[in-house]
RNA sequence: GGGCAGGUAGCUCAGUCGGUAGAGCAAUGGACUGAAAAUCCAUGUGUCGGGGGUUCAAUUCCCUCCCUGCCCA
């Protein structure tokens, strides 16, 4: 018997948020989100977090629980999250997953391979990079693991640290690893995914960054500054955050952060469209108008009820 | 009405001492398995304002018209 678990994804201003509240309060379930900025509390007006009101009314998992000092990855987003789906399903409840980090979503259906990130090791790489350079990384990525290496370029300096940590902790090449992970679930995923027009879809993002800047995130982004806080912990770069940083510190006028705010945030939800239009299991819905969300929370509602 | 400076990619501009043009930004497509709102890759044909002239050849030189900005009347 499976059980069931319903997702839903789509680039950032899409209305995941709206569409699984109204969703959640049809079920008479509780929402889990899937939102790798999200987690962090002190991150309110930059990550569009549900207000406080919209938190009570219908539990929200995984939101506002971090201090942005904390480290979270997308293996703790499947543990944890997994964990409150069992419980849910415990209380005959179907989990509503809302959220637009492609990865986290991935790492929940399918499973990531158990293989932790370790300090030690990554600050040894750091030191490595700063020293030697993305070449020299790369180079040493060929000599344990020439298959992955060529599947990376050196610039992508990331991709091939961790290559290299997962070798150092493994003595196993990534690209084996991930080819050979399965994790055995019955979790039945029904996953939707929240499709706009291009241009509407960016023209909600220019308004929504106006409202944010109207609700006060330059004094958001000043109280974490004053606190000792900046762009170089990973929750703080983030959208909306760096830009307001290079402001604050005098380095770009208001005009300009809220320009490149703009700028990134249609960058970034271009980059997930990418992420789940490759991902075939996500269901299109499409949507045009805010208030088209009314009859797609009732299309996904007749769709849960009918598999 | 006169003078000056401009009109080149969606935007800001460079350039061609005559051989039909290129940067940044924007935009678009893509990669991605424990940092993912991160990190990285790829993609530049546009009546070079309109018309005419000179020339084998004009976006480039000449004439003319239109438009924009500034200055003088």
């Amino acid at each position: 018997m499976q059980k069931k678990v319903i997702i839903i994804a789509g680039p950032t201003c899409s209305g995941k948020t709206s569409v699984a509240l109204a969703l959640a309060k049809q079920l008479g379930t509780e929402i889990i989100s899937a939102d790798s900025r999200q987690v962090y509390r002190n991150l309110e007006i930059g990550t569009a977090k549900p207000d406080k009101k919209t938190l009570a009314e219908i539990k929200h998992h995984l939101v506002d629980f971090l201090e942005l000092s904390d480290v979270y990855d997308a293996s703790r987003f499947e543990n944890d999250a997994l964990k409150i789906i069992s419980d849910l399903h415990a209380s005959d409840k179907i989990p509503i997953v809302a959220g637009g980090t492609g990865l986290y979503l991935k790492a929940l259906m399918d499973g990531i391979f158990d293989v932790p990130s370790d300090e030690e090791i990554r600050s040894d790489l750091f030191a490595l990079l700063h020293e030697k350079g993305k070449e020299f990384l790369h180079e040493e990525l060929k000599k344990v693991d020439p298959a992955s290496a060529a599947s990376m370029l050196p610039q992508n300096w990331k991709r091939v640290m961790r290559a290299l940590e997962v070798y150092k902790l493994t003595g196993k090449p990534i690209h084996e690893l991930q080819k050979g992970y399965q994790r055995d679930t019955d979790l039945e995923f029904l996953s939707f995914q929240l499709e706009w027009p291009r241009e509407t879809l960016y023209s909600m993002i220019d308004r929504r960054v106006d409202s944010m800047i109207e609700q006060g995130l330059e004094a958001e982004v000043r109280s974490l500054a004053g606190l000792g806080f900046t762009p170089a912990i990973n929750a703080l770069n983030t959208v909306g955050y760096k830009e307001m940083f290079g402001y604050i510190s005098g380095s770009i006028s208001i005009e300009e952060a809220i320009r490149l705010i703009k700028r990134n945030t249609r960058h970034y939800a271009k980059r997930q469209l990418t992420w789940f239009r490759k991902d075939a299991r996500y269901e299109k819905l499409y949507m045009d108008h805010a208030e088209r969300s009314a009859s797609v929370v009732q299309k996904i509602n007749t769709l849960v009820n009918k598999k």
